[in-house]
Order: C-alpha cells, then sequence, then structure tokens
DNA sequence: TAATTTATGTCAGGCGATGACAGATGACAA
DNA sequence: TTGTCATCTGTCATCGCCTGACATAAATTA
C-alpha cells in the first residue's frame, strides 16, 4: 500500500473520528461540515470527496454491514432456508464487530449514542436500510428461483430479516452499552424471532 | 368552515399536485420549490408553510396512514393479539384508500409511479416510518403492559408489521397499477404473513 | 529528472430551509 | 360600514449542504 493510500485512509478515519466528536460535543445538527473539515484541517470541499454527505458519517457502518451480509448469504448453502441464511449473516455481523479493532467498536458505541440522542438520524439510518433491503431480495430470489420483482415471500423474508437486525441494535436503548452488550442482546432477538416463526414458513 | 380555511386547503392541494405533476414530468431532483410554487403563483417561502420541507409532498400520505392505524388500534379490543390488531389496522388503512374520492385515489397512484421511479424516495419514505414504528411499539407495550423501552417483543411485532405493510404496497412494482390492485394485493400480503407466524407468537 | 496521474484548495453558484419584518387579507364586533 | 385584531403572505437576508470547474501541489511511474 502506498503513501497515497496510507494517507487517503488516514485523512478517512480522521474525518470520522473528528464528526463522531463533534456530533457527541455539540449535536448533529448544529455541526457544520466545515467545522468538521477545519478540525482536521482539510478543505470542505475535500470532505465530500471521502463521504457523498454529512448524513454518510454516521451511516458508515451501513455499508461494511451490508457487505458483510451478501458476503455470507453467498456462502451458505444453496438448499438452506432464506430466512435461515439471514440470521446467520446477521450473526455474522456482530461476531465481525466482536473481532473489530477496539478503535472501530469505539466508533460503533459512539454512533449508537448518537442515534439514540437523534431519531432524526435513525430514520436516515433505516433509509439507508433499505436499498440494503432490496439487494438482499434480488439475492433471496435468486436462490428461490423466483422473480425478484414479483416474488412476494422472498420481499417478506427479508423485511422480517432487517426487522429483527433493527430490533435487536435499537432495543432496548442502553444508555451505557458495551460491545458485548449488543452481541449478546442481538443474539436473544434472533432466538425470539426464530421462536414465532412457522417453521418451514420461508421454504 | 370560513373563506380563509377553504383558501388554505385550497392552496395546499394545489401545491400538492402541482409537485406530483412536476416531479413525474421533469424528475424529483430537478424540480425547485421555486418552480412548484411558481406555478401556483406562490412565494416559494408560503409553500414552506404548508409543508414542512420538500419531502413531505411525497410522504403527506403517510401521515394520514398512521393516524388511521394508530386510531383502529385504539378502537381493537385489548385482549386481541397485538398483531392480528395492526393487521386490521392495515386493513382499514387500504379501507379508507378504497372509499377515497377519485382526486386523492390518483394523487396515490402519481406517488406510488414516482417511488417506483426514485429508489432514494423509498428511502425517505421507509425513513419516515420509522418514526410511526416507534410511536406504535409504544402503543403496543402499553397494551402488553410493559415497558417500551425494553419489551423487544413488542417492537419485533410492530417491525414486522410494517414489514408487511412496505412489502404490500412496494411489490410487486406494477406498472400501470389500479388502486383496486394495490389493495387487493395488499390482502394477499397479509394473508401471507399470517400464515409465516407461529399462532400466539404475539401474545 | 521528466511525465503522468491523482488529490487538494479555491472559487462560484444552485438549492433547500429559516428568521424577521412589513403589508395584505379575512374574521369579527361595535 | 367601520375599525380592530388575528392571520396569511411576500420580500429580504442569511445559513448550510452540495457540486462543477479549474489551477496547484503532491505522489507515482518511467
Amino acid at each position: 500500500m502506498g503513501l497515497r493510500e496510507r494517507k487517503k485512509e488516514k485523512t478517512r478515519l480522521a474525518l470520522l473520528d473528528a464528526a463522531l466528536d463533534l456530533f457527541l460535543e455539540q449535536g448533529y445538527d448544529s455541526t457544520t461540515v466545515e467545522q468538521i473539515a477545519g478540525s482536521v484541517d482539510v478543505s470542505a470541499r475535500t470532505f465530500f470527496r471521502y463521504f457523498q454527505n454529512k448524513d454518510h458519517i454516521p451511516l458508515w457502518f451501513h455499508d461494511q454491514g451490508e457487505e458483510t451480509m451478501r458476503a455470507v448469504m453467498r456462502e451458505r448453502p444453496a438448499d438452506e432456508p432464506p430466512f435461515t441464511s439471514l440470521m446467520h449473516a446477521l450473526r455474522a455481523v456482530i461476531q465481525s464487530m466482536r473481532e473489530s479493532t477496539s478503535e472501530d467498536g469505539a466508533r460503533f458505541l459512539k454512533l449508537r449514542r448518537l442515534l439514540e440522542t437523534n431519531p432524526a438520524l435513525v430514520g436516515k439510518s433505516v433509509a439507508r436500510g433499505s436499498e440494503t433491503e432490496r439487494r438482499l431480495a434480488e439475492d433471496v430470489a435468486a436462490r428461490r428461483g423466483t422473480d425478484p420483482e414479483t416474488d412476494q415471500i422472498a420481499h417478506l423474508i427479508v423485511a422480517f430479516a432487517m426487522g429483527v437486525m433493527r430490533v435487536g441494535f435499537e432495543c432496548p436503548p442502553v444508555e451505557a452499552d458495551s460491545l458485548h452488550d449488543v452481541v449478546d442482546r442481538m443474539e436473544t432477538t434472533i432466538e425470539l424471532a426464530e421462536n414465532s416463526l412457522r417453521p418451514g414458513w420461508d421454504v
């Protein structure tokens, strides 16, 4: 990895951390992009070269999560019920969080604190999830050998799975959460969901 | 109803219709608030007195839907399983659509066409739904006599119900959809969901 | 070292959104 | 009808997000 790439990665993380800290200090809305960029000695224009827009700061982990989930989905056996595969994918996401560096873990916890104090951001996070949902529905439909446009069951499977994910991450909104707690709770939520569904509903 | 109120309602609908038509003609992003306001002979500032922001145009039906759902939820018997009540509430929403004026019906169909051509708007629509979801979860928790902050099942019930709603409304994205088709499909989706869940899961 | 690629800063500008103020318009009572 | 009051509206100024265009500086490659 050349100097150029290392510098870029460094700047990206610096912007991310500066933004998260500023958001938590003085609120999301009252923090301007100029402030974020300024505290890393970078122009505002450059900020937008690293993040598509201001919202992408609190949503950057979504991209990681989606990538992980889809990768796992491709690896699961083709004859496994899709919802089961999705739950495995979910477990993989939290597993990768468990194995993440302490810096990434800290970022995630900051993010959670940010989302708890700012419901509007939860909405934006969910909005981003809807794109993920569409892509996952395509994956599921492909596995089921159906048309992703018309296969309601495929969409329902994914919608339920993402619902499980959201509930696991967001509820209950513990104040001083540890990464470990989040992970454990997700496991609980998954079991709850699996017990709620009729066996074989997603074949 | 005085002249003042009638005028306001007229302006609101005029803005709504003008906006929807412009969005469909030239795209959501390339339509400015100034254009919308201009085509109704109103200042841009006034637009923002009728709609909180540009996004509220495609999301105005959400408010109606949420109101209907929560009203139905309050009327359902307290000992009915919450998910069942939510499905009744969903049916009430589409029933109210069935009974709506032809103008309102036309607006809804325009909206659907708009959402189909603009995935980003689906995201924003879902984002708005997340607030609804939180409020509904509080209602469900209240009925279950639990703490809405910690009752994961309440959140899961609502998350599943809203998933059913989204799938019913959005999938499949029929080109020239009639209001009747949308309504029928929602009924199918509801039955699909009810058959997927284990009886008594939501008590 | 020279040539090429890529990242950054600066500048100008559009668009969404809000506060403040003044003028127009409908509501209402004398 | 008239005058008062509440409310709606337009104008203006301003902020913040975001983008395109261009020049400069830095890293890569030959």
